[in-house]
DNA sequence: GCCGTTTTCGGCCCGACTGTTTTCAGTCG
């Protein structure tokens, strides 16, 4: 039992009451809700530990939610979760989903229309019943069903980041079994994309019978679709589906290289084998019915006269054409891509000071033993209220603390120091919420669009274009504003946004957040080719986000970037020159 | 329902936006 599965209920809950019209008791929930989605510790754990007084402990959390909570883990169930849903028996959690949809406009078209989830939902505002509510109109009702449109777009996937952890789990419990001898990880997973499907593993063994039995019965799984001798596939509690394939050790290569994708790209591979007299499936490659590779991948690259590709690339964007080796005309191959390894530190990382988990010291620990070489902390600033956002004393004394740290850091003799940066706002007219004499005194500043996202296209590109032009603006943070599988990103001229990039010398982040990952591998390609430096960060309020910065580096690697052009991955020294020459322009 | 450097009651984050109204409720971040 996770502490995100009890958290989500008490979300739930909180919708519920909210509905219900109770004022306070929402907010109450949904903190606590808060508290044990981010807590490190499990709950579950520190109640039988601890018991109802160790539950208390954790903010937010009082004698009312703990006993709920014990109620949960004792018995499954929560009777007050279930009185809620008998008298307003709503698929909350859908329905909530929906833009402009909250608690208690899902209760009124209960109410009104027995409205009870999304597909009733959205079969009433097709018959146009939505708008005919008080409160509702026409608007509503043509949201409402884009919302839906959107939601249907993106149904059946998950986040990466969300499901990754537990992907990886499930990849160590298998190899660490004596059933099997070698597992990897294929698919869209592999390939570093922002959403996947389903999970595919491949896998050799000397018993597939038992390995078989072994991976059905893996913690987690809730459901068994089908089990063979080389296929199962299993339903895991979270929802997404796992395949394991069980292949010959010699196609192991060629069965990877298959399953990891992309089609697109597997077909053009195949084309170029059959040119050359070859035959290429998940079996290996042949030719005339012998088999010449299949063990390995680099082993089928290499017989094609092709370099080994980063899976991140497989996507039939010329990394064939640049993969072809062509040694005679000294044709330049495919990119050395950026790895995690890279990267010397995060620009984007927030702290208690405003309402971040960790403070700035914890962060730097973090970051430290990632083995990086910096940290930027940058806190929201004063124009976003609900976050706590610094104005310009604040940041003063901020200052303060940071270079107290470094002080301290600095008399160990480690190579490591933190730098204070601010994670601004773009206000409507593209001015900055914090005083010019304020950010001159930070080591960079970021800035990003947090309100007013629906504009034109133009006064959007034109809003972010002025902020660029701010001489103390060297990064903006989620260029495009997208939050996957829930909001689209906002209008704008991407290409005017570039030329503006290279013009004022700013960098764009490549968010790692899950569901932002902005940009995305698509807008990297185009950022990189025309010329414009990027930056990976992880957007952490917490120490344990940082490692999300493997996300980041994926879309950075699916836009085919290089070392070079990534500022963050350069030494701290060249990257204090870019936003020095930025001050000059 | 939770909390306390305003400590057992009275406040809880709050301003902007949206779509609906004609002064506001609900949603959003």
């Amino acid at each position: 039992m996770k502490n995100k599965e009890i958290a989500n209920l008490l979300y739930e809950i909180a919708d519920f009451l909210e509905a219900e019209g109770s004022q306070f008791k929402p907010f109450a929930y949904r903190k606590a809700a808060f508290e044990l989605k981010s807590s490190q510790k499990d709950v579950k754990e520190t109640y039988e530990e601890e018991g109802l007084r160790g539950l208390e402990d954790i903010p937010g959390i009082g004698k009312s939610i703990a006993e709920k909570i014990e109620e949960y883990i004792k018995k499954g169930r929560i009777k007050e979760f279930e009185r809620l849903k008998k008298k307003t028996p709503i698929k909350m959690k859908e329905l909530v989903q929906i833009g402009g949809m909250g608690p208690k406009k899902a209760k009124l078209i209960y109410e009104k229309l027995g409205v009870s989830d999304v597909k009733s939902l959205e079969k009433a505002a097709k018959e146009n019943k939505i708008s005919k509510i008080e409160g509702f109109g026409e608007k509503s009702e043509k949201n409402i069903l884009e919302s839906i449109g959107f939601l249907k777009k993106s149904s059946g996937r998950f986040l990466t980041g969300e499901i990754l952890e537990e992907v990886k789990e499930i990849e160590e419990t298998l190899k660490k079994s004596k059933n099997f001898k070698r597992v990897a990880l294929a698919g869209s997973l592999r390939r570093g994309k922002e959403t996947v499907g389903d999970i595919d593993i491949l896998a050799v063994s000397d018993n597939p019978g038992k390995a078989m039995d072994f991976f059905a019965s893996l913690p987690g799984a809730v459901k068994v679709w089908s089990k063979g001798k080389t296929k199962s596939s299993l339903r895991m509690s979270r929802g997404f589906d796992v395949d394991l394939r069980i292949v010959p050790e010699r196609s192991f290569g060629a069965a990877l290289q298959y399953f990891t994708g992309s089609k697109e790209h597997n077909i053009a591979l195949r084309k170029i084998a059959a040119s050359k007299g070859f035959k290429l499936s998940e079996y290996g490659l042949f030719k005339k019915g012998k088999m010449v590779a299949g063990r390995t991948e680099e082993g089928i690259y290499r017989v094609l006269g092709m370099e080994w590709t980063d899976p991140e690339i497989r996507e039939n964007q010329k990394e064939i054409g640049a993969a072809i080796n062509d040694f005679e005309n000294k044709k330049p191959g495919l990119p050395r891509l950026i790895e995690k390894r890279d990267i010397k530190g995060d620009l984007h990382c927030h702290s208690v000071w405003n309402g971040g988990r960790n403070d700035i010291w914890e962060m730097a620990e973090s970051c430290i033993e990632m083995g990086y070489e910096f940290l930027g902390i940058s806190d929201h600033t004063k124009f976003l209220k609900i976050e706590k956002g610094l104005d310009e004393k604040e940041l003063e004394k901020q200052g303060w603390e940071i270079r107290k740290i470094n002080e301290k850091i600095r008399k160990t003799g480690r190579h490591f120091r933190i730098l204070q940066g601010a994670e601004t706002n773009i206000l409507k007219d593209g001015s900055i919420d914090i005083k010019n004499e304020a950010l001159k005194k930070l080591d960079y500043a970021i800035a990003g669009i947090h309100s007013n996202f629906k504009m034109s296209k133009r006064e959007m590109t034109e809003r972010i274009i002025k902020a660029m032009k701010n001489r103390h603006i060297n990064i903006i943070s989620h260029p495009t504003g997208r939050l996957l599988q829930r909001r689209e990103p906002y209008e704008i001229d991407f290409d005017k946004i570039l030329r503006a990039a290279k013009i004022y010398n700013v960098a764009l982040e490549i968010n790692s957040f899950p569901e932002r990952l902005d940009l995305d591998g698509g807008n990297v390609r185009r950022a990189k080719e025309a010329g414009v430096k990027m930056a990976i960060n992880t957007d952490s309020h917490q120490k344990s986000h940082l490692k999300n910065i493997s996300l980041g580096v994926s879309q950075a690697k699916r836009g085919w970037a290089e070392k070079k052009d990534i500022i963050n991955a350069w030494s701290p020294e060249k990257m204090m020159e870019f936003f020095k020459k930025k001050h000059a322009l």
